[in-house]
DNA sequence: AGTGCTAGGT
């Protein structure tokens, strides 16, 4: 009867083996290798092709591309032609699998095949070839085809227009109008969603003025799309003009709007839309919840987000998803993680946006190791709801834990599972190696990225910063603007900041003087706060102070906390006595007005007035922080403070200090104070170096890696020196603001911190 | 049609 025959040695070869149930698996037993004479194929030949075409075309719908092709060529041995429908569905599964290789192939091959192939064919080649991403090959398509009929032309207008190509759009589109065929009214829209941005508002009002003079702006799903286009290209007055228009305010329209508002920062609006919409009485749904929340959040509107949570408890939506996210989310931004928790118990189906939301709820709350811990369960337990925005998070939490050795892990696993968030996900990266002090990795991020954005470039510069390589950031700020970068106010943030770590006093000054003139960038109390601390740290106190005086805003804490700080520095007791006064008075819960003060006090050996201060502190109930360093060995975290005797290898840790003990004692020739001479010998980080050596057992090319919650005291990082020349040793202490590199008895800070 | 994320000093 038929050629098709089972073969035994047509052993299937790209059937997958799968462990799940297999309905969808094809049968591959289907070959046109024939043992049987040719000329019986010839009389079945009608039957025959279209058993080998429905066999080509569940290959192609299952997206079996490769055996489609095999068989493809199969049926071409034998002589069996491949039929238009089996076309449709080849060009199809190229389509979905963004296959431009195969694509291409099959449109020679259909070339080849039909003369005159129909539009509709012609059409799903163009189809496919504006989803495979190239535009070249479908404008060639397009010119060529001597037919063209509405389908073609959307087809094209929509590409065109996705891909930000408005002008081409654009033109087709009117081309469409002159020649009189009326677009299909999902052509409007699909025009209209494409324009997403400022740029593209004149060709939005175009569209807006020639609907309104076909008299389509009667058609619903139009007229929301003008007013969404407005939103999208930022022109809130015009989509408040649609709306007010409106004969019928359907609820996507009341939300199109109060989401325009709420991204323009005009939450405030927002909820009185809100406010006339319940006064209306339209009836709500989640997405008015959303905005709704969404806009509450961003004002810290506790009580009216409470009152919205009451109606939804009121109409039993807790449990639904779209609504019980948002109001996670509005907790969390309110600083109710218990509500917020609340809330989410009563979800019956968290999704990834939920859990997100949570991840990021832990970061806000500084509760970054709680928020690794979520993740490692979520990561075994149920990974799917994993997605960009949690490992954004993640990479987030890291780079406040330091620790790279979680994060560079769950960096592999991100792009193994395509989760790093492009922009985001990368500059949270850059951020986590640069504060891990795998600087080498934050620029293999960096330079892995195809656009750099401001975030990117300014936390790769900001990680120079950190190191103290100002010529690097500095030179990198330039590079950024030839590559024609705008930098804004953070930008100029790390610029000072790298100045100030390598007491660049003159290039602080002039970045500070040409923000404004040169870049636009309007500098704020920040940037003078920067500069006052450059002046400070380089120990020009008097410019600080006149700095101070002739600067157009009032000093504010941090002014005068920097100052204070460069005073304890260079020894300045009369002018830190005053700064300690206005620092108190500005902001009494901060310790460093009490502490820095008190070390003076203490330096110039006036108890009395140095007692006062712990007195104050006291009285206040300010506790000054305890100093505590840490170093990652194996994947475990070591951490120490003064005089630590906990660690199960102290004895081992005590006898390695005593090995420097010649040292030690140039160190206490240098010391003024009985107390703080005892105290040098067991200081938090030299107990993580002497472990840091311990465990490194003789690897010298690991530099040991010590972290400490403040500012490395000036008698350890002598030590560090120390240790790294006689044991040859690189070390690195990252404390409470930037990364000291110890090479050879040298540091990188060039003793200036 | 909506909700979730990135860069900063002391």
């Amino acid at each position: 009867m038929t050629i098709l025959t089972v073969q035994s040695s047509y052993i299937p070869s790209r059937v997958p083996v799968t462990k799940n149930s297999n309905f969808d698996q094809i049968p591959s037993w289907v070959s046109l290798k024939s043992s049987t004479s040719s000329s019986s194929s010839v009389k079945i030949e009608h039957k025959q092709g279209q058993v080998e075409n429905l066999h080509l075309v569940s290959l192609s719908k299952n997206g079996k591309l490769n055996e489609a092709f095999e068989f493809f060529q199969e049926m071409d041995k034998a002589g069996v032609s491949v039929s238009p429908y089996s076309y449709q569905c080849l060009f199809e599964a190229c389509r979905n699998l963004k296959s431009l290789s195969h694509g291409r192939l099959l449109h020679d091959r259909m070339r080849m095949a039909f003369e005159n192939p129909s539009v509709f064919l012609q059409n799903c080649v163009l189809q496919m070839y504006c989803e495979c991403g190239s535009l070249e090959d479908a404008d060639k398509l397009f010119d060529e085809m001597p037919e063209l009929n509405a389908a073609s032309r959307v087809t094209m207008i929509t590409a065109y227009a996705g891909q930000g190509f408005l002008d081409k759009a654009v033109g087709l589109f009117s081309g469409m109008l002159a020649s009189g065929e009326k677009p299909p009214s999902s052509m409007y829209t699909t025009l209209l969603k494409s324009l997403v941005n400022p740029r593209s508002l004149n060709v939005g009002r175009q569209i807006h003025a020639h609907v309104m003079r076909t008299g389509l702006c009667s058609n619903a799903s139009i007229e929301i799309g003008i007013l969404n286009m407005y939103v999208k290209c930022g022109w809130l007055v015009g989509a408040k003009r649609v709306f007010d228009q409106m004969a019928v305010k359907k609820p996507v329209a009341w939300t199109g709007l109060m989401v325009g508002y709420t991204q323009a920062g005009r939450a405030r609006d927002a909820l009185k839309l809100f406010v006339d919409l319940v006064t209306e009485g339209v009836e709500w749904d989640s997405f008015v919840f959303s905005v709704v929340l969404k806009a509450c959040a961003s004002l810290e509107e506790l009580n009216l987000g409470q009152q919205i949570h009451a109606c939804v408890a009121k109409l039993g939506l807790e449990s639904e998803v779209s609504v019980g996210t948002p109001l996670v989310d509005f907790y969390i931004k309110c600083s109710s993680f218990e509500s917020a928790c609340r809330v989410f118990q009563e979800i019956s189906e968290p999704n990834d946006v939920t859990w997100s939301a949570i991840i990021s709820g832990y970061c806000q709350m500084s509760q970054f190791e709680e928020a690794v811990k979520t993740f490692k369960s979520l990561r075994s337990k149920n990974a799917a709801v994993l997605n960009s925005f949690t490992y954004t998070s993640i990479f987030q939490a890291c780079s406040v834990l330091a620790d790279c050795n979680i994060g560079g892990q769950i960096h592999a696993d991100a792009i193994k599972r395509s989760l790093i968030g492009s922009q985001y996900g990368e500059s949270a990266l850059i951020t986590m190696y640069s504060k891990c002090g795998c600087l080498d990795d934050a620029h293999e991020v960096f330079e892995s990225m195809d656009n750099p954005d401001i975030v990117a470039w300014t936390a790769f510069l900001s990680g120079h910063a950190y190191y103290g390589n100002a010529s690097e950031a500095l030179r990198l700020f330039e590079k950024m603007v030839s590559c024609g970068m705008k930098p804004n106010s953070v930008t100029f943030i790390a610029v000072l900041t790298a100045c100030s770590h390598a007491g660049l006093v003159e290039q602080g000054r002039h970045y500070l003087d040409t923000m404004l003139r040169k870049y636009n960038v309007a500098p704020t109390i920040d940037h003078y706060d920067c500069m006052i601390d450059i002046y400070a740290r380089a120990g020009l106190l008097d410019e600080a102070l006149k700095f101070m005086k002739n600067m157009p805003f009032q000093p504010d804490a941090m002014s005068w906390k920097c100052f204070l700080s460069g005073c304890w520095t260079h020894k300045n007791l009369e002018l830190g006595k005053i700064a300690g006064e206005e620092l108190r008075q500005l902001d009494p819960e901060d310790t460093a007005g009490y502490v820095l003060p008190f070390n003076l006090f203490t330096w110039a050996g006036k108890w009395e007035e140095a007692a006062e201060m712990m007195k104050l502190m006291n009285e206040r109930m300010l506790k000054k922080e305890l100093s505590c360093s840490w170093i990652q060995e194996k994947g475990k975290i070591h951490r120490f403070i003064v005089g630590d005797k906990h660690h199960p290898q102290t004895r081992e840790i005590y006898e390695k200090l005593k090995e420097f003990d010649g040292f030690m004692e140039g160190d206490m020739f240098q010391c003024s104070m009985t107390e703080r001479r005892e105290q040098l010998l067991d200081h938090s980080e030299r107990l993580a170096i002497a472990f840091g050596l311990i465990s490194v057992n003789g690897n010298a090319r690991e530099p040991i890696k010590v972290f400490k919650n403040l500012r490395a005291c000036p008698d350890c990082h002598e030590f560090a020196k120390h240790v790294s020349l006689v044991t040859g040793h690189e070390i690195v202490i990252r404390d409470s603001r930037r990364f000291h590199h110890f090479r050879e008895g040298k540091c990188s800070c060039n003793d200036y911190w």
